[in-house]
DNA sequence: CTTCAATATGACTCCCGATTCACCTTTCCG
DNA sequence: CGGAAAGGTGAATCGGGAGTCATATTGAAG
């Protein structure tokens, strides 16, 4: 999972009932190599953009292949975008598994997030640009990746780490810290660095933004 | 602006040299309809479902007269994101206008942003979108919202209201909130109200995030 | 009332790209 | 080995939609 190179999407056969799911060994890596083929072309054509002649060019495919795995353009994005969440989500689960508590699990997700998004560009462009051909896959996203952020704020509340608090409006506005922050610092330009963009973080939740933090009555 | 349901689009008479300029009140009225109804249809159906057929019914004029005023599909979408960057700074400027301190600014503003995504919904796919079609206009929107943002919050730092701190940095991470709690709850579904959102970030920039708020060192 | 520039029209052209399909090649298994 | 299922090929189809253009209408100046 160090470099992130080998995005291992052959497992799952396809999570509806496409076209067929590969039969053979050889049929799986077909299939692999097309779904990696779309990661890179979206990722830089973007998704109007990219031809399915661009696809399977990249992965050096006759064009008639392509309907062998996939029912067509917009599912193979679906079946990309359920992927690369599990891919995200794996990784940073790993990156935070052993933190004693909340803060610094926020600082090494957010960390962790903003270095996975510089390796993996591609992720942000598919991942938004699905949200406008289809939206429920967009949500169903960022619905799985809020609930288990919400399921480990309830237990740093239980425990103490954290303020009581509505978790779910906290955790939509810290999904939305870090795609920003990626978007800007990770994509755009890296002119700040990681640590400083975590410090600055870690500061606002350990002391908030205003000065005279003073504890509601 | 307590409708907002007028929006006036037809003073800026193009920002480059575009096919034409309109040289008559009629050819301002017609511009403007078109821009408008443009808005109206990339944010319902998006921009690439869209259909410049679409936008000229929805204008009620012919296929040709679109070709009058804008050079193209994509130039049209740029003249949105700058006429609606606009509306949407003008709008929150006056809403945060006479406040007291940032916390009460933040507060507002955020309100305001909320209640004006919900009342103008095609400005996040619009926005959202334009970023793929032309990633330098969809920079700039931000840029120049964050740079007005930058500013409130080094006189904010100089009055001693908030905590000295990279001021960059938090405007991206607070433009992020914004975005995503937008989406969320003013987009998406309303199940919290808006009330209920302020309280909890506000909660988070009086307080912070963890309990034991201690001074750094 | 003319005249002309500005506007408006909508049928037509033209290209692009998703999808199809008839036909090969490889693999698997008895 | 034989042949059938799975996999692979790429040229051809087909529809949609952006952009064009010859023509018609408007309205303001003179």
């Amino acid at each position: 999972m160090t470099t992130a190179s080998q995005t291992n999407a052959a497992q799952a056969p396809a999570a509806s009932g496409g076209p067929g799911a590969p039969k053979t060994a050889r049929g799986a890596r077909t299939r692999a190599r097309i779904l990696k083929a779309a990661e890179h072309t979206f990722g830089t054509l973007g998704y109007h953009r990219a031809g399915i002649s661009d696809i399977t060019r990249a992965a050096g495919v006759a064009q008639g292949t392509f309907y062998t795995y996939f029912a067509g353009k917009e599912e193979i994005l679906r079946e990309l975008v359920r992927d690369m969440g599990h891919q995200v989500r794996a990784h940073l689960a790993a990156e935070i598994l052993d933190t004693d508590n909340r803060l610094e699990a926020e600082e090494r997700g957010l960390r962790a997030f903003l270095q996975y998004l510089y390796e993996n560009p591609s992720l942000y462009r598919v991942l938004q640009e699905a949200q406008f051909v289809d939206e429920a896959i967009y949500r169903d996203y960022y619905e799985a990746f809020g609930k288990g952020y919400v399921r480990m704020l309830a237990n740093a509340t239980r425990k103490g780490e954290i303020r009581p608090g509505n978790n779910e409006v906290r955790v939509w506005a810290l999904m939305g810290m870090s795609n920003f922050l990626g978007l800007r610092y990770a994509l755009w330009e890296q002119d700040v660095s990681f640590d400083e963009i975590v410090e600055t973080l870690s500061d606002l939740f350990r002391n908030g933004l205003t000065l005279d933090g003073k504890e509601k009555p």
